[in-house]
DNA sequence: CATGAAATGTTGTCACTGACAACATTGAAG
DNA sequence: CTTCAATGTTGTCAGTGACAACATTTCATG
């Protein structure tokens, strides 16, 4: 963000966010390196000097994505205050609009082939969010939540409806056959993956 | 499957297996239509007369997968008698199974860039797979499950929660942090998003 | 300031790919 | 036997990812 340090100025950046944009226009297989640098005016080699190939570049955009979805999510959570039921509640709420709201990004991170080419960075990004998620619904069970259940069954529950969940809101088939999405459609099925009361 | 008619015999439907192997091995982006010629020992354009384009026959991949797990679903419903609860746990139960016993088939049906150029036939065949989760979900509500949520959230929640499960057990990446699945697992999880006991 | 190394960008090239056009072969229908 | 649709082949083209060689800018250090 600083000023301009040199020909392009920060490249990386810029090739991260206009790729993010293109996968939410064309997909994944819409991004190529040339066409990012013809849409940045630069060469069609100067990518290589920030990602040595196309798997790295999308690792990043999917490394950042995790990385914004857990600073959203937590945000959320802490205006929970000390409730942790409600504090699960509130964060799955949130990940189901970040995802609604930054689809782009979500599309990227739900990309078997970025995954599979996923380098460390990536790993230690998809390892934070989901210790935040461990951690917050651990806190729900012992707080009552689901405390008949296995712990990992509970969490992993959890995690595959709210996943679940950004998945059918965001993919463009399924939304032909399921219908619009709202903010009361995305509570009420949050209140049915994590119940507020007893 | 009858006698090779001709040059190959029946190039359709191998070129539709030996996609859905590569994918399962490499992923969609591994997919490419000279390599799959040649795998089958036919000339380089061979592919063109069956699919026209790569996105066809990815279409025509997710398809055939739609259609597998539809008719796997539905022959599990139908061991549940005439207890509609059941049946959906059934058919849940059978869905995460189904993907995590055809893994090839899943990551195909779940890739956003083949979903991105679906045809009619796919577009009817996800269709069919969802008017039978929302003829089940029906039942099972009249049945009492989830009597107090509007029908449309519950049957949203039990489709999103189906969904991930299927994810979270089948992605590679969620697989190295979350771990293994197993049979027992798999119940316990289904057994969350459709509770037997009222 | 001077200078050389490091970072960044450019040009050129190669094999691979998807798509298309023109041509060849097979098999079935009349 | 003839004809024609279905299927397969060869040839070609532009776009792409990757790499190598070269050029420019920046910056640390003397």
């Amino acid at each position: 963000m600083q000023a301009t340090s040199y020909h392009h100025g920060n490249l990386r950046e810029a090739l991260i966010d206009r790729a993010a944009e293109v996968i939410g226009e064309k997909g994944v297989e819409g991004v190529s390196l040339r066409s990012l640098a013809r849409d940045l005016g630069v060469s069609h080699a100067a990518p290589s000097r920030h990602f040595p190939t196309k798997a790295d570049l999308l690792a990043a955009v999917v490394r950042k994505g995790y990385e914004l979805m857990t600073q959203a999510t937590m945000q959320a959570g802490a205006q929970a205050g000390d409730n942790p039921v409600l504090r699960l509640n509130l964060m799955v709420k949130c990940g189901i609009r970040w995802a609604v709201e930054n689809r782009s990004y979500f599309m990227a991170l739900m990309n078997p082939d970025v995954r599979h080419f996923a380098d460390a960075d990536l790993r230690a990004a998809l390892s934070e969010y989901y210790a935040m998620l461990t951690e917050a619904a651990a806190g729900a069970q012992q707080a009552g939540l689901f405390d008949d259940m296995p712990t990992r069954a509970a969490l992993l529950h959890g995690f595959a409806a709210t996943t679940g969940a950004q998945m059918i809101f965001t993919d463009e088939l399924i939304g032909e056959t399921v219908g619009g999405v709202s903010d009361s459609l995305i509570d009420e099925i949050a209140d049915m993956i994590v119940p507020l009361n007893g």
